[in-house]
DNA sequence: AACATGTGATCTATGTATAGATCATATTGT
DNA sequence: ACAATATGATCTATACATAGATCACATGTT
């Protein structure tokens, strides 16, 4: 009894991913690198990163990220010590949140 | 012979990957939406959910981009059309730009 | 305080993403 | 035009991520 996993994406998710692929490509391009050197310099095989450059849903996000580095592509707004941070400004937003979240038995209003 | 796949990452992806945890964490929680909840609208276990709030870096991207999308975390600067903008416009980018790499063979120029 | 429930951590089985190889085609330099 | 090589596509074996269950602990409710 196979229990195949298929899952659904919004297309936003598609989009966002579509587009960092675009980025990879572009950037790999632009700094005159083949696939397979820059599949090398990280580490994966030629294989996958075509798959990345295309947009595909189910690779590693690490290695996503990491070609992205690589090639030059900042994902967010900033290098590291901006995204630190972002993490400590995070981390403080959650410190004033409950920190577990409760379900209401019933529905606790109409929205 | 087994052949263990070990990857390095840099900083800005753990970084990077451990940010978009914690965003999603405090989406989630802002929501009021328990770890279960999320993971069974995302299709994932909560299992899963907890190893990407946490920063995992081997998940795939398509989930966690799901999960930002599922509590209004936005990755790039906006929405789904203007997504399709930046596609096309990368797309011209790289119409650009010569379709091939080409190696040179030795050092073409002291860099 | 007692109870109910969300969360964190760990273990196992299994579906699947990945590496690596191969082939056909496209593209570029000479 | 020709030669060299980058890229795209497809196939297979294997290492590994994931789902699901279970347990202990933390947290919030009554």
């Amino acid at each position: 009894m196979v229990k195949p996993i298929t899952r659904t994406y919004s297309r936003y998710t598609r989009k966002a991913t579509k587009l960092i692929g675009q980025m990879i490509r572009f950037g790999r391009i632009e700094r005159k690198l083949t696939a397979q050197d820059l599949a090398d310099r990280a580490g994966i095989s030629r294989g996958m990163l075509q798959r990345i450059e295309k947009g595909d849903l189910k690779c590693e996000i690490g290695v996503v990220f990491e070609l992205a580095a690589l090639v030059g592509v900042k994902l967010f707004d900033a290098d590291t010590s901006l995204l630190a941070g972002h993490i400590s400004r995070t981390e403080d937003k959650l410190a004033l949140l409950p920190k577990q979240v409760r379900k209401p038995k019933a529905v606790d209003d109409a929205f």
